[in-house]
DNA sequence: GTCTATAATGGGATAGAC
DNA sequence: GTCTATCCCATTATAGAC
């Protein structure tokens, strides 16, 4: 992994920890094993590299989620699959998913970070809208009955039982929290 | 008002806003008109002023629960007036409860802060359980199977909900997410 | 591409006069 | 209780040598 890369892994690992305002220059630099400058030298600004965490985590994010689309057929394990994917992004309770760690602080934020992440939260719930749906209509997915609201209720979860779980350092929060949506994917 | 509970107020809104990291004493001294060297006179360290914001917090929002319970009689007029609660909390998208803005960044705060945040949510919990028992039991709430785990995902959906809609900067994304819920109570 | 050095600013916090 | 003045340190960011 070059440097570039480096400094991005441990930038979102602070990001998602501690949140955007709350890590510094000299925290990546140490981590890296690098000097501040030469942290300049790959993100001259804090917002270039803001920016790029939130792009590239959206990429991924949404990559996973075609995955899962790929791996699973029937929408109910799709669903049961996105949770997995919020829950192991908590570590423990010990870190949120990029987007939930960004809302939070917006402000600080510039705007082609609050535009990459309004485009993670409208292609996720694009993603969730399909998959509820199918899960409605080959019911794989109980109680679906509009698909577009019930999917922007289903991420509103995920990302509320993810800080509830931080708030408490444990993952049992989360895992109590999503039951109810869970058995209804069986 | 005096000094004092200005600057609690003014301090409120901008941990509200920003966040708890986001926000300096000189924000404050100048919101509230004095200067710095005040502010410190009534909150030596800002982790003293960071403490009594979530200890009146939860007092306040816990009061507010108990007002909801002494005016509505139904379990589901109650569960829609507490989403009423985290809708207003919202000041059209620009503000999120203290206990959402804190949790994001719980690693700023210190022991005395994460306690009064963990028993604030824990308070909510049991309200929200014995109002989603009640539902259940007197058909106010449709739905209800074990209240205990449906408390916590009520709670979730809304601080999720909230979340939305503070990264969208408008209500809409909580109307939307917690309108299920919602009509669950009728 | 990384380093040392440093600028410029802002952060929390304190001393002491009024 | 509020002020001015100041301290000390962390922050983002830049210049220029290697």
């Amino acid at each position: 992994m070059d440097t570039r890369e480096q400094i991005l892994a441990q930038a979102e690992h602070l990001a998602r920890s501690r949140g955007y305002d709350a890590f510094s220059y000299a925290d990546l630099a140490e981590r890296v094993g690098i000097r501040k400058a030469s942290i300049h030298h790959h993100f001259a600004k804090k917002a270039d590299l803001g920016q790029e965490l939130m792009a590239r985590y959206r990429e991924r994010f949404l990559e996973a989620l075609a995955d899962v689309a790929k791996r699973k057929a029937k929408a109910g394990d799709r669903l049961a699959a996105y949770l997995d994917l919020y829950r192991a992004a908590l570590s423990d309770g010990q870190t949120l998913c990029l987007c939930v760690a960004f809302s939070a602080g917006r402000d600080s934020l510039t705007e082609p970070t609050l535009v990459a992440l309004d485009r993670c939260h409208r292609e996720s719930l694009a993603w969730l809208e399909t998959t509820l749906a199918r899960g409605g209509e080959d019911g794989s997915i109980a109680g679906i009955v509009d698909p577009a609201p019930e999917a922007k209720a289903a991420l509103a979860l995920a990302e509320g039982a993810q800080l509830m779980a931080r708030a408490a350092a444990s993952l049992e929060p989360f895992d109590q929290a999503v039951s109810a949506l869970r058995q209804r994917a069986g």
